[in-house]
RNA sequence: GGAUGUUUAGCUCAGUUGGUUUAGAGCAUCUCGUUUACACCGAGAGGGUCAGGGGUUCGAAUCCCUUAACAUCCACCA
């Protein structure tokens, strides 16, 4: 074994090994009671539009410990991989592409432009594997899918289809989200709000037949060209009279009518508003409600229409808006301009600025009552997943945030103008107009039997298939499929909380919908991977981690357990190489702790087949008498962790397991137990040490597959033994936990810890030998018995036990629990002990006091718990005893 | 406007239902150190009135109220 353990050189003979082998796969779990409980984690698909980042390295390292626990324990576990074809945002990242060499979709064709999405796809997809791979994750890639597979194109359009049919999903013109650099709609939640700089324009309207003008003030101007009324507050004195009239809209002089209405806020701008029901969402409103025209003035490619005016036909939004100010002011009408802060809609994959308009697409209606679902709507069961604790969300908090999204929650627009994704399954006969929805290509119009049927240019948003995820991956719509009886629904979903609603959410409401149950019974929301100082990484900023980079320099093992460790679910993880490289240390030690154990000691070479395989399993034994004091605490602590670590991660709080492991190799074994076994004439059993080492391995194997597996190799050299991806989970015995052994441990410890302390304290060279007497009490046999490793420990020559102080003046006194113990040294250290014991004294007053006042309180002994108060009394007792000692 | 989270050692963070915690860890700092693994190490030390204020309780970092700063989400924005 090398002097430091070198990751990149096993970590991917040990991955090739388990794949091959097809230990991922639960078709191969092993023979165990609980092997008919299945475990099922899906991937959340990442998007193929690129690498991958830390974010997505820490939510695999998340789900693949939770799998590899599983899959130890016996359960038929199952991690199904998969990609997305993430529709806009692969779109984009290819028609850029395109752009380097000068070309654009248009001049591709769709079916060219479809082809080399394919080819971006494939060449990415191998990329995110690999990468995938190096990260550790224990994935079933002979289940691996994609959400443009043929499967999940059928559950899709099976989905659209039974959902038209129950009258769920709608077409009409309705005022949506336009991106017009995506030249596609957008739904409400793909809109990103950012506060920019605009200003208010106030204009002037005149009255017709009048020298009056009413005056509003708008932030866009040039939509005036659009606009269809004016309108008031019935209340607002001001304009009373005005209600009613007819007004001239400046430039195009358009006539138009004053409305009143309760909407409209009296004390914003001028308490009078224009009205362009085609480009405002809350103008649309009005317009619907006071029957008002709708005249939509913009192109899908941002520019204006002929319908505002021949004037601006063409024009791009920005110099619209110029031509039409400038208009104004030359007319006289523009009466002032106020520079104001206001939030204005961008969307979220190319950051264009977001035009409202109206269009006729296809939405989900969430309101709609439905027989199917005993009456309830979309919106209802979806509320209900978590109102009726259905659906478990770790964090609780989250509970709140997906209420608040679920009762704000209108339509949701699923068409995209887009080509890369599902076509809608809506085919439109030429011949007769009318339009078939169905899940399979129909070969005729069932309305005039024409064969002449063209399918719709539309795709579906990217969510729509991705909400399907849980149930088409496991082969949904077929129902009799085995993996959806065996896996469905999924135990667990894991995912960042950034993407609760687009994805999460969605994915309940069409689950139960679709399936009748729920997708999942808990959703654990990770934090965003952010760097030293909080900031989220991303490309721009260049504060960006490579996880490929880090897992070369130090190893995959170091890199997960930064991500897990020391971190909760729904906060956000800060990420920097200095982190990293504490864990790599951690790593390295666990592999020099285990080369103490395997080559030096070479405690496993001389057993046979036999006793190693029985080793595979050690029973949790221990014969008392045989064993020393180290012995029979490290086995108790090992027993203590594992009861610990299994209860963390059964309540999905991994990161206080790791850390329990963490401190267990480092603290207690390495420092502790492993020094102690160096001293042979204290004779720890070899046993324990082995025994105490295969249970590391596999309580960390799930946080640190790479090493453990390979150290668990150099043990259990041959085939025919069990890899520790396979390996039974150790369960604790409770029957071993003896408090004795560990306080008598301790004091042990504290008696090292403080002869240490003084020789630090005074620079006592470390070879120099100290002389000591202890005082013999009640307790003494613990000295006496342990007396090898304390001299060894402390750097110990003589310890005398005697009935009495000693009477040279050149001894110091410590009290460490119940002893009473002299270190014999020069004057002038002596005196600088002394002060150092005034510390301690007062601390021991001080504490004595705060007891006293304690116990002396009638509330506390009548109210308090019997375990406390007698807790409280022994602290007081022995704090009372160790100031005697220190101040005799 | 509504909601949520964060605020604990110089830095980055843990701390379940209030009570073995005299508030912990890692990094950084200081001192010493080549001992059957490990300097990616060992031993030891210093460093915190747990954001401020009030309350509940025998007992509060932990529960309630309040103030402040920061972050995030939702809604609105003529």
């Amino acid at each position: 074994m090398d002097k430091t353990y070198n990751a990149s050189k096993i970590e991917d003979k040990i991955y090739n090994k388990w794949e091959k082998k097809g230990y991922f796969n639960p078709d191969n779990c092993k023979e165990n009671p609980n092997s008919d409980k299945s475990f099922t984690i899906v991937l959340p698909p990442p998007n193929i539009t690129g690498i991958l980042h830390l974010g997505h390295t820490a939510t695999f390292t998340i789900q693949d410990i939770l799998i590899r626990y599983k899959r130890m324990q016996g359960y038929r576990s199952l991690w199904l991989p998969g990609t997305d074809h993430a529709a806009i945002a692969t779109q984009n990242v290819v028609e850029k592409q395109l752009a380097l060499k000068e070309k654009t979709k248009e001049s591709l064709g769709r079916s060219g432009f479809i082809d080399e999405c394919w080819k971006w796809t494939n060449k990415c997809h191998n990329n995110i594997v690999d990468q995938t791979k190096k990260m550790g994750a224990s994935l079933d890639w002979s289940r691996e899918r994609f959400t443009l597979d043929e499967g999940i194109t059928l559950a899709v359009y099976t989905a659209f289809t039974k959902m038209y049919e129950e009258g769920l999903i709608y077409r009409g013109p309705r005022i949506i989200n336009w991106c017009s650099s995506c030249g596609s709609t957008l739904a409400d939640d793909e809109v990103d709000y950012k506060d920019v700089e605009g200003a208010f324009y106030y204009i002037k309207y005149q009255i017709k037949d009048s020298d009056d003008f009413i005056e509003i003030a708008t932030t866009r101007p040039e939509t005036l060209l659009g606009d269809t009324a004016i309108a008031v507050n019935p209340t607002d004195e001001r304009y009373k009279d005005f209600i009613g009239k007819t007004v001239i809209v400046p430039i195009i002089n358009r006539e138009i009518n004053i409305i009143a209405d309760e909407y409209v806020d009296k004390s914003t701008g001028t308490g009078a508003l224009k009205v362009t029901p085609a480009h405002d969402v809350n103008d649309y409103a009005l317009g619907k409600k006071h029957n008002l025209d709708f005249i939509n003035i913009l192109n899908s490619n941002g520019t204006l229409s002929q319908s505002a005016g021949e004037d601006f036909v063409g024009m791009t939004i920005a110099s619209a808006r110029e031509k039409v100010i400038a208009k104004l002011q030359r007319q006289g009408l523009l009466s002032k301009t106020d520079p104001i802060t206001h939030s204005v809609g961008h969307c979220y994959r190319c950051s264009t600025i977001i035009e409202p308009l109206i269009s006729e697409q296809w939405f989900i209606d969430v309101n709609k009552k439905i027989d199917s679902l005993n009456g309830k709507s979309l919106k209802e069961i979806t509320k209900e997943a978590v109102e009726l604790g259905e659906i478990e969300i770790i964090p609780k908090r989250f509970d709140k945030t997906y209420f608040q999204w679920i009762d704000n929650l209108k339509d949701w627009c699923i068409s995209r103008q887009i080509w890369w994704g599902h076509r809608l399954p809506v085919y439109t006969c030429v011949e007769c107009s009318e339009i078939t929805v169905s899940a399979k290509k129909p070969k005729t119009c069932p309305h005039c039997n024409s064969n002449q049927l063209k399918q719709d240019d539309d795709t579906l948003d990217t969510w729509f298939s991705s909400a399907l995820w849980p149930f088409a991956t496991m082969g949904w719509p077929n129902e009799n499929f085995k993996d959806f009886n065996l896996y469905y629904p999924n135990t667990v979903l894991e995912t960042g909380y950034d993407i609760l609603f687009f994805w999460v959410a969605r994915m309940v409401m069409m689950g139960k919908y679709l399936t009748g149950k729920y997708p999942f019974k808990k959703i654990y929301l990770n934090g965003l991977v952010c760097d030293k100082s909080g900031q989220k990484m991303s490309k721009s900023k260049g504060n960006g981690i490579d996880p490929m980079d880090v897992i070369k320099i130090y190893g995959a093992d170091a890199v997960r357990l930064s991500l897990v460790i020391g971190s909760t679910p729904g906060n956000n993880i800060n990420v920097y190489n200095e982190k990293i490289a504490g864990y790599r240390n951690f790593i390295n030690k666990l592999w020099n702790v285990s080369r103490f154990v395997i080559d030096y000691n070479e405690i496993f070479d001389d057993l046979d087949d036999g006793d190693l395989s029985k080793l595979q399993n050690p029973r949790a034994l221990v014969a008392a008498n045989e064993l020393n004091l180290a012995d029979n605490w490290i086995l108790n602590k090992n027993n203590e962790i594992i009861e610990k670590v299994t209860e963390k991660l059964d309540t999905y709080r991994i990161g206080e397991a790791g850390e329990i492991l963490y401190d267990f190799v480092w603290r207690d074994f390495a420092d502790w137990y492993v020094e102690i076994f160096k001293n042979k004439e204290y004779g720890c059993q070899d046993w324990v040490l082995r025994y105490v080492l295969i249970n590391t391995l596999k309580l960390l194997h799930p946080f640190a597959p790479f090493i453990t597996e390979y150290l668990w190799n150099t043990i259990f050299k041959k085939d025919k033994y069990t890899p520790l991806i396979n390996a039974d989970w150790p369960v604790a015995n409770t029957k071993l936990n003896n408090n004795k052994i560990l306080n008598n441990f301790d004091s042990v410890k504290n008696i090292v810890s403080s002869i240490r302390n003084i020789r630090s304290e005074h620079n006592i060279d470390p070879k120099f030998k100290l002389n000591t007497i202890i005082i013999d009490n009640e307790n003494i046999n613990l000295i006496v018995d342990n007396a090898k490793i304390i001299k060894d420990l402390a750097g110990i020559e003589t310890i005398k036990i005697s009935k009495q102080a000693p009477n040279e003046t050149n001894f110091v006194k410590i009290v460490s629990d119940t002893f009473e113990i002299y270190i014999e040294l020069t004057k002038k250290e002596l005196d600088e002990i002394l002060r150092k014991n005034d510390k301690e004294i007062k601390f021991l007053q001080d504490s004595i006091k705060a007891i006293e006042i304690k116990l002396n309180q009638k509330n506390f002994l009548e109210k308090a718990p019997k375990e406390i108060v007698e807790k409280e009394q022994e602290k007081y007792k022995n704090f009372k005893q160790r100031l005697e000692k220190l101040v005799k």
